[in-house]
DNA sequence: GGCTCCGTGATTGTCAGACAATCTCGATAG
DNA sequence: CTATCGAGATTGTCTGACAATCACGGAGCC
């Protein structure tokens, strides 16, 4: 569910796609946590792939800005700092209106968002999955501004999202609050209006993540 | 020297790099054109590396977007419709604008754009060296942004750019006023005037894109 | 003749096992 | 207590292989 349905059909899921799922979610539950190493062998054994298949994985996921790589020290679960969260804020607020801004240029894409919104509003209440549901509404946003260039991009801010929620518990604090954000952004996108528009992302965004680092003590 | 430098030091370069770097080459110079398949057989021994070395530096440019996979179809080299281009265009504005931005507020980065800013100028007059000169040029933008997001990004945005380039030989008409565009951009950006910036990105990015469109014939 | 179905070769996705290079970490010497 | 060294662990890479799938051309049918 993660990142699946992006290309061409969901028919085909090769062992790697798989495997990068996999390690995904673990990223996502807290089972593997920021800065932990992750050793090829028992990785692959844990996930019943060689390590050639595994290995192709876990490049998909550093280039995503999951995972890091450095040369003869192996893989590991990215950490984010404090300053890669505020850049991640900032670009997420940028690119976020340039796709809404696309989505009004052109609304054909918007049964997407509605799509993906009603998903979010029928999410199972645990954590992850309210996640997933999450981040397939923002996808959903990207995609349906139609900028091909947004969604080539989307994965990365995918993932240091999911990096900011496996860092810290305290973001699946309080779920009805970040439904309502989201009720209010998506209605200032219906709205069409920019003014209500910034409104909105200034609390589901900017807020959010300031809230995250108080949280966080920073 | 197409995306070396990036993360620790350029001191261990392992052998899916070079691959990597070498399709890069071959895609920027046109030994490999835009939707040609690539045989992992041939192309591996071509390289001098191993099957599984090989696709892991292709699963790396597939990310990038300068490659596209298909479920047992293989790898062949990506190729830009129209849409894209603008796509590109667009989103290049927006995120060149806050790089910018992010030099503007803290200027420290600033002689990292200097530096490449000479090297674009000592250049080879080739098409390929004036391209990667380009390209260093517009990362040292992003970088010196000291948004780590941006970074995450860029290779997503070089690869486009690069395709942009492989697509048409056009591009490389008339590289005194491509300097000269980029000398008003630097100059611009020095300025700290936003006024004086939205002109010269407007000149850089937007109307070289309308030309390339144009030259092709869209 | 044109169209559909099927088989054969080619290519990919994946695996197992191996080896050298490098890193990690504890033991030893000073 | 610090610094050097070596054994074990881990990675980067290779070779070779096999099943699954795809592409393409020929046989059969309308």
């Amino acid at each position: 569910m993660t990142s699946a349905a992006q290309s061409s059909g969901p028919d085909v899921r090769t062992r790697r796609e798989e495997a990068a799922d996999a390690i995904r979610r673990a990223i996502i539950s807290g089972d593997l946590q920021p800065g932990q190493r992750l050793r090829e062998v028992a990785l692959a054994a844990d996930l019943g792939v060689s390590r050639p298949t595994l290995r192709e994985a876990l490049r998909t996921l550093v280039q995503e800005g999951l995972c890091e790589q450095e040369p003869h020290r192996g893989f590991a679960v990215a950490s984010l700092d404090v300053d890669a969260i505020r850049d991640l804020t900032d670009t997420r607020l940028v690119l976020d209106r340039m796709a809404i801004e696309g989505i009004w240029a052109d609304p054909d894409g918007m049964d997407l968002v509605d799509h993906a919104w009603s998903a979010y509003a029928d999410a199972d209440p645990d954590a992850v999955s309210q996640h997933l549901a999450h981040l397939a509404l923002h996808r959903a946003l990207w995609q349906a501004s139609g900028n091909s260039m947004l969604m080539r991009m989307w994965p990365v801010a995918e993932s240091m999202s999911t990096l900011v929620l496996a860092q810290d518990q305290a973001v699946r604090r309080d779920p009805d609050r970040a439904f309502a954000v989201h009720a209010a952004l998506i209605e200032a996108i219906r709205s069409r209006d920019p003014q209500a528009l910034d409104a909105a992302m200034a609390e589901h965004t900017r807020r959010s993540a300031e809230e995250f680092l108080t949280l966080r003590g920073d």
